[in-house]
DNA sequence: ATCAACCAACCAAATGGTTGGATAGCATCG
DNA sequence: CGATGCTATCCAACCATTTGGTTGGTTGAT
């Protein structure tokens, strides 16, 4: 049985409510009006159009325009929180640990573009919606933890240096993903070559990889 | 005699005109503007106050609100561009040069935040703008050329790895020290640490240095 | 050398489409 | 029936752009 609604609206019998589905139609548009157009160029209206909702809803349950956005910003956030927690490292042996870590950063940054773009966006602003977010204290991801954990035990068996800082190595693993994606137009422009192509992306993922063992290497 | 106009604001005594001072203020108004608030969330009116000139004045000389982005954009590119240009890495050994040329970018971003503001909202849009530059082809970064040539020699003498991809390293030199500054403040928050303060952004320099050099050995 | 024509630089105010948000009322659930 | 989800309609403020000029420098014919 096909649904001939957006994917975003809410399916909703006639005069029915459903106010969780609402909340959430709203929260995927606003999650890619925002990431498309930023917080100052993305409509109210829009948002609403692409839910499927009245553009008083917004209001009704969001409050105002800001603050549905850092909804989206938090709910992004979660969801890469999400997964880096199911990530379980200590089974594997450093190098092969290390791996999968960054592995996972590449990976997670190319299926969630619209998690780069409303980073970019925030980020622009000088994070002001994420200074005041409730959840900033879980917002330390477990990635770094991990990571240290797991630097910890390459130092010991010889694989990695003993000397390397988590939270510089961790800044590293994720700006060499992170940048490949958020800058991929501009990079693309200057180096006259399709990078968001599978063969590029592929080429830079294993780029990726191999650099950074390379650099922990003692 | 100290001189009471923004430092944007075109000296200009009473009834006088001075075109091209005129169009120097408000590409540095725009520069600062676009920069802070992205194209979206930029204000014309704004842009002409900081550049204590008439608003009009945009439309005479510019056009519209988005060939000054453009021009801005390009502006700040051109900058950047003639920075790397004035670099001779061939006299230094192939080592000392690569830390020359990754000491400089990072040195740069930290310099000119505008430049990575900019960019960043270009790069969410989609880099629209960049696309249909004037001067894309002299866009390519003389960096690239540099790099590869330092590589080869450092291939030679057995410093560095033979069989490097300079676009694949330079995307990473440029990664390693851009997403520093460009997520600086989300960094900073979810660290709980003021990334920004002197200090770090020495230990950052430093990182980024020593991880650059030691991926490439052989 | 003078001056009238011309045009770029400059300005104040108007325009009109857009947009975040408000108001008022209806519908449905518990 | 009271509270909450929801819709239609409205509106004041905002904002990019236009209009309709004035002013000052330059040029070329006299």
């Amino acid at each position: 049985m096909p649904r001939p609604s957006l994917p975003e609206a809410p399916e909703r019998a006639r005069g029915q409510r459903d106010p969780e589905a609402t909340q959430r139609a709203l929260l995927a548009a606003a999650t890619a009006e925002f990431a498309e157009k930023g917080l100052a160029g993305a409509r109210v209206d829009e948002i609403a159009r692409r839910a499927g909702v009245n553009k008083q809803l917004v209001y009704h349950h969001f409050g105002n325009k800001e603050a549905l956005y850092r909804a989206a910003l938090e709910q992004v956030y979660s969801g890469i929180r999400a997964e880096e927690r199911a990530l379980h490292l200590a089974d594997l042996p450093p190098e092969a640990a290390l791996e999968r870590l960054v592995g996972f950063s590449f990976d997670y940054l190319l299926d969630h573009p619209e998690f780069v773009a409303l980073l970019n966006d925030e980020n622009r602003q000088g994070a002001p919606h994420l200074r005041d977010a409730d959840g900033l204290q879980a917002m330390h991801s477990p990635l770094v933890d991990l990571l240290r954990e797991t630097l910890r035990r390459g130092g010991e068996a010889g694989v990695f240096r003993a000397d390397l800082d988590p939270v510089q190595v961790y800044i590293s693993i994720a700006a060499l993903s992170y940048f490949y994606f958020s800058n991929n137009r501009t990079l693309s422009a200057i180096f006259g070559r399709e990078l968001g192509a599978a063969r590029d992306v592929a080429a830079r993922r294993r780029h990726v990889i191999d650099f950074t063992l390379r650099a922990l290497r003692p």
